[in-house]
DNA sequence: TGTCTTAATTAGGCCAGCCTAATTATGGAG
DNA sequence: CTCCATAATTAGGCTGGCCTAATTAAGACA
């Protein structure tokens, strides 16, 4: 079929909202929703005709084509799934969760979506002392990290990048002397994890490399402003990400 | 400070983590990782400098502004998160967890972030017979529920819907009869939840109205070929999708 | 010194998507 | 039947983001 974009897809799934709710659409309705005016989705309409997932031709009734229907379920699918991982599960208020759900319902690879729907089978499936997973995270007071915001509009194409692993982040045994940098993740598992958190090395905790041993092996680091030694092993599973030479936060 | 595109935040980003691996950075090691065109990169480059976020001239080196490294760092630390969930929780190849990162971090609003970063962090750390919740979901051997593909690119602002909350799925009681839906989702809790879905009503299931008892309390459908009669109250937690008259799966 | 190569930049185009302003139906009311 | 209000459409513009092709700068080398 016909190729959509991101915006076509968010008509489309407008026209199909309001046909379960009247019977004829007027332009004005859909550019009311949409929050645009009647002249974008005058044009808007000319191009899902073209494509062939709606029938439409000036002044008469604005009609899905079979199609159209299918795309438009898919996508309304996908947002009432989106939707309910984000509201039902995450706790996210109603209209947050909506606006996010817009967005990712196109963006997601199928992929990720099936993942997604399958962890949300066993995430309301799974019952532990007659409780489901989402009502005690719920019970455990989520505090909201408080990450900061970016900016959420403007125009972009979804080409991202070219080959996907080309990075991943420098990890701590490559710092060199008097270098700092700010700890991201520890990639550690159990026992190992357990040791590092304890020594205080957590996400966001700025490191300074002191100096490595001869041979490399246990090098010496300051956090917090006390010093450290750390296994070259233990190093290589700290990942971070290094600073701007002004401290900015 | 000045806005970005998603665009800009994906060059941002992507000079972030070049300086992460090397001191100079060229245009064209930008171009070859966001495949796109030296051209494109230089434009991109003069926006951001015009937006402060990085300081260039031509044929001068790329360095990034103080604010320049903190957005960056937020919008890694957010593609970092994402990915890990994608990858480590879901269990999303790398490939398109990085990808799919790529296009959440830009447009995911900082409460539904925050949100799954404290859910992430429970899961995490909730342990039930010595198994993280990651865990026992891996053992689950998701099967992928297999939903369609959605075409992924073309551009696009971030505008959506102007007001949210306009649309909530029509529900089984309001169908006339005669008319046909398909199941989307139970609302329902508990004991009726478990009622309906012994009673064969499930999501995807094709129900179809048959008449309402006068007062429109008992009500009487038909679904798989039997007929049901469901209280109104019970039809009120059911919501539907009504079909195209062409019946298209 | 001039020339060649390569990297970077500019110039000029294209497209999607939005806008405003001007124009054209359409369906009453007089 | 005409005229008006309203809805819809067209025309014309703007912007971001990409492209190709042509040009310019800079370093290498004879």
């Amino acid at each position: 079929m016909e190729k959509t974009s991101e915006s076509l897809e968010d008509y489309l799934e407008v026209i199909f909202r309001l046909k379960q709710k009247q019977e004829t659409i007027r332009v004005s309705d859909i550019a009311e929703v949409r929050g645009v005016s009647m002249a974008s989705v005058c044009q808007a309409l000319q191009r899902l005709d073209k494509s062939g997932y709606v029938k439409y031709s000036a002044r008469e009734t604005i009609e899905l084509t079979t199609e159209g229907w299918k795309l438009a379920q898919k996508i309304n699918s996908r947002h009432r799934f989106l939707f309910r991982f984000l509201h039902d599960i995450l706790g996210v208020d109603k209209d947050s969760a909506e606006i996010d759900a817009c967005s990712m319902e196109h963006i997601l690879s199928t992929n990720s979506i099936s993942h997604l729907v399958a962890f949300l089978q066993f995430i309301e499936s799974a019952r532990f002392r007659h409780k489901s997973i989402a009502e005690m995270f719920r019970e455990c007071e989520p505090t909201g990290c408080a990450l900061p915001t970016l900016h959420r509009y403007g125009p972009g194409r979804r080409r991202r990048f070219k080959g996907s692993r080309f990075f991943e982040g420098p990890f701590l045994h490559s710092l060199k002397p008097g270098e700092k940098a700010r700890v991201v993740h520890l990639h550690a598992e159990c026992a190992i994890r357990q040791r590092l958190i304890d020594m205080g090395i957590l996400p966001g905790v700025e490191v300074e490399m002191i100096r490595k041993a001869p041979l490399g092996d246990p090098i010496e680091i300051r956090l917090r402003g006390f010093s450290l030694s750390l296994r070259n092993s233990e190093a290589e599973t700290i990942e971070i990400e290094k600073y701007d030479e002004k401290k900015n936060n």
